[in-house]
DNA sequence: GCCGCCAGCATTGTTAACAATAATTGTTAA
DNA sequence: TTAACAATTATTGTTAACAATGCTGGCGGC
């Protein structure tokens, strides 16, 4: 694989927000990532170039890079977008899922459903994520792909941000609907229910709210290990 | 405005790919970026990191930067992406659009059609990028603008490699109905449209040609000026 | 005459030191 | 006690030198 240590910034980064272990506003200091990847600042300065150019981390000059934090407006968009191109990505999802892959989309069901009686949130998140993600590659639809990729992991910053009950993207009842339509190849049907999905999720969304908590940043990046040689460093 | 020259280059290298000034396989070099807008590498690399990051340029290890040649694969997934994003901009651009909104577009398309007559490439593919972009900017969805902002800089570096008779983004006739359709509210004439417009787009491709042809960088990123004071440097 | 090999060159990758800026802490006076 | 100011510290930004890698051209062997 690519384990150029930037590229290993960026999916490292990439996974802390998908699963909240990165909230919006954090701080990526550049010492900081340097010594928890053990390379250069110039790699690391390489790593947030490109978050920053794919809208993940904002740089402000002469004070580092920071996760960003969607507005209510900014939201809206995210969820607007997703309904744009998951509707294009069910479609192409019909002609080209097998049932190898309706067996994946259930396992992954029932391993999410079970995530959340076990208030496993980290694993709830993740299992979501991939429900959408993997549609999207069945679509075939790499550019499709990369864009949802962004958008989920976005998505799960606002639901972070402005949803008060964590249900994420809990309605696990929803996805059970989505399988059994592509099972049935029944188009209509389909898009009806993936764009309630996303209606759904964007309406358990309250505004009011805004949390931006900060936490060690070694756990939120490399998950929270049982033993930690160091002592956190701050955030 | 944001006068970073990190953030010079990239606009450069965007606008050149827009108006075909950088091919497809086209090579960045550092040294030659970095005395073109006098900065240190360093600058040079963040951009070209950003660039990579939204896959405008692929990075070579230990070779440099590429512009990249989309396969005729990436073609097709390209346009579909656009037809799912270009959908739900037009459908929030007829509840948005204002007179003055209108007299740009036809300003714009007499411009087009114009630049056209006179064989100006450039502007031809400046006016009718513009006008998809003016009608990404009149959604209000920030985030579906930029995804199409990737995605028509894409179709330009496509049309360049596959396109035999330039017709470019030439059919103005197709933009002239999408602004009828818009003006008349008929949201099912313009979606209708504006999907027939980039299929007829797609289907001018010949997947069998494929140009990659070179010049002088300089001229290809800051545009043809009459005099140049150094001899070009090879690509 | 053609192909492979080797040296020199150009370009990219890495590292460290230094400068500039912002945040923090401590001090002093009202 | 608080507010403003000053000094310290930490962090980011810049630059240059050096190392490593890939490319190019000339040479000799087949």
């Amino acid at each position: 694989m690519d384990a150029q240590p930037e590229n290993q910034i960026v999916r490292a980064v990439i996974d802390a927000i998908s699963e909240q272990r990165l909230p919006a506003g954090a701080k990526l200091g550049e010492q900081v990532l340097s010594d928890l990847f053990d390379c250069n600042r110039a790699n690391v300065r390489r790593a947030l170039a490109s978050l920053a150019a794919q809208h993940v981390v904002e740089l402000r000059p002469n004070r580092g890079a920071f996760v960003v934090a969607p507005s209510a407006q900014e939201a809206r968009e995210v969820f607007q977008a997703r309904r744009a191109i998951e509707r294009t990505i069910a479609r192409q999802a019909i002609g080209r899922v097998t049932d190898a892959d309706i067996a994946y989309l259930r396992a992954n069901i029932s391993a999410e459903t079970e995530a959340r009686t076990l208030r496993d949130k980290p694993a709830e998140l993740r299992t979501s994520q991939r429900f959408h993600m993997y549609l999207a590659q069945l679509s075939g639809n790499r550019i499709l792909e990369r864009f949802l990729a962004e958008l989920t992991m976005r998505s799960t910053l606002i639901l972070g941000m402005y949803s008060a009950e964590g249900h994420s993207c809990a309605r696990c009842d929803d996805h059970r609907g989505i399988v059994d339509a592509l099972i049935a190849r029944d188009e209509e049907l389909l898009l009806r229910l993936a764009e309630e999905h996303l209606r759904n999720l964007e309406a358990e969304l309250n505004f009011d709210i805004s949390t931006t908590s900060a936490g060690g940043l070694k756990d939120q990046l490399l998950g929270p290990k049982p033993s930690s040689d160091k002592p956190v460093t701050r955030l």
